[in-house]
DNA sequence: GATGAATGAGCATTCATTCAT
DNA sequence: GATGAATGAATGCTCATTCAT
């Protein structure tokens, strides 16, 4: 009976629907995981869910966060350990993708609710935003393309680009490759990303 | 009493409930929109629905085909106006952008079905594939982003680039100005299609 | 033009609406069998249908008493070529079987429609009785095993039973013949009612 | 508090909502029985039925189980008491009456699932089988009419009839007085079953 | 902490019917 | 005579949520 016992079992709980969360969503889809067949993988009642987090959107809010914070862990150090801009940039490419390919199934999820979730008022994910600690935000912004982008032309890096159109597209270009990949299974992930640091690398050069 | 007055009001209807669902697409997300919500729109019973389509799959079909069959016609004159692979490269891009920006709800609805769409029998889009005529398939095809790549190598245009690669980066780029420009109105998708055409001439040119 | 043309065509029209409409009955059921499907069948549209018949317990209606007039034609001037009584029995059995293996398909659809059928109001086919002219109803008055037992008793030729009972359970083993064959292909109906004649022959015998 | 609180609710609602199907489809016919007012008649939400049997080819299931039970246990010992064919005929006869004079909606609501049940997958009931357990549909074979016939046949008592056509005649038969009984109230059933035991008793005799 | 039971809104679909032409 | 278009009620089903225990 330690004090904070029961905060332990509530966190554990916790930890194990999101993760029964994410393989679900993962495995059938956005739509097909109701909170029925999310407690029928953990093996609790659907009640329990609802009893952990209040309604489904408080859920997917957990689950986001889960997700952002297993992508900083992979991403930040791989990132921060290179002094450059363009050191940065592909380091940060090679991240992310190794994140999809380590992590496919939370990327998946990841995506899914992206696309797919609308809260109990009609938000989109994009709407409600990030919701993570201000420090982890912090960090998150760390690993932000705009950073990168703007500081290359800073040290001259870089040739006169626009650092958010730079940035939207690289963010694209990486994420098209979990779609890619989703639709065929022999797409060579990593391979993608070094084909993408030279495509990128070429484009940010000076004429 | 004309002799086909008939199928022009089957025409003219079926028209208009397609126009009403993209527009509700675009606006609720793919599963926020069902066929009553659609119907309430046009400002028609639900079953007005059923009985022009049949069931919902054929609907969401010639959704898709009408929305191919705009992207078509905007986007092939122009890349096939170009002769050389970076030219069509280009025009690609352009013309790309151009559709976002001038059918933008046509657009989000696209990615919306793309993404969320599930047949009555399990399938996501990409697996039913599109529903559109063989020539217009066989137009569909002089888009690709793949044969634009393949023709630039062998012509020495581009280096020894992944035609694969690059043309999943650059469908992903153009793909993340929908995204962007729903969370940010004043994102300059034109623009942004300008910065693009930069960045990838400078990515396929020879080391 | 002659003065009838078009009742002529009405007629001809119903006819072949109760033709396919048995013949879908037979194959998918009565409730799989919906006024849309049977107009398909027929090659015009649903509601020509409704201008015939005004609304469907009509044309079930028509049905039925198509069916009765088929079964009559079949098997009255079997029974009423025999004299005796035990003739009369075993010729109603036969004459009812060789009905059941010879128009198949519309005992089946009586059979679907007797079980099935609920009209507007609620009612059971029972309940609404036979819909034939007077003297259609006296030909199958003349068919009425009750009938041919009582007489049978009277002429000494079958012993002291009770006709409604005999009457009931011919019926019902003739009723179960149709069951017994649409489950199972390889059933003999003919050689089927040769038993029946048997068994009741001498089921009715003087102890 | 007791511990098995929960499934003693379940149990209960289960068989509240079997009962009230069964007295519903026996009332207004199957198809007329919809989930809706099935639920109405138990007083409860109609999706409180989904939540218990899932869908409703499971309450079908349920419920012809529940049938086929009530059906076993009035007749097995009847027929089980007697040694000879002869005798087990009888009982048969008279045990199937008996079911039908005591339990009337229950045969009615039987015989309406056996000729219109349609399973999700488009099986009838014949074709999805008897969902009882092995040693109940072991008890079920007992009562077998073709095993008595071959029994009587191969013992002597009986003539060399065939048993699958006197088994469909009997079944036929006792099948006959329900649909008798629905039309006629006065049908005095268990009489008919005494006229049907001297009628199958004759018949089975030796020539 | 956890559960089973129940709820009500929402969904796509089927169907007989109506009606102007 | 015949048609296409539209309607509204009904059906089985899924789901997030609520609540007493």
């Amino acid at each position: 009976m330690r004090p904070n016992d029961a905060t332990f079992t509530e966190t554990a709980r916790r930890a194990q629907i999101v993760e029964c969360a994410i393989e679900t969503i993962a495995e059938l889809g956005y739509h097909q995981s109701s909170v029925r067949k999310i407690a029928e993988r953990v093996g609790v009642a659907m009640s329990v869910v609802q009893y952990h987090f209040g309604n489904k959107d408080e859920m997917v809010a957990a689950i986001v966060a889960e997700l952002y914070r297993t992508v900083l862990a992979i991403m930040l150090p791989m990132v921060e350990a290179e002094q450059t801009a363009r050191g940065k940039l592909a380091a940060h490419i090679r991240a992310h993708l190794k994140c999809l390919a380590t992590y496919r199934s939370q990327q998946i999820a990841l995506m899914e609710i992206g696309s797919n979730y609308c809260s109990g008022t009609g938000q989109r994910l994009h709407e409600v935003g990030v919701p993570l600690e201000p420090d982890q935000l912090a960090d998150l912004a760390k690993l932000e393309l705009e950073t990168i982008f703007t500081l290359g032309i800073e040290t001259g890096e870089f040739r006169a680009l626009s650092p958010t159109s730079m940035a939207t597209a690289v963010r694209g270009a990486i994420g098209a490759a979990l779609l890619r990949s989703t639709g065929d299974p022999d797409f060579d992930v990593v391979g993608y990303g070094e084909d993408l640091v030279v495509a990128f690398d070429l484009a940010t050069r000076h004429l």
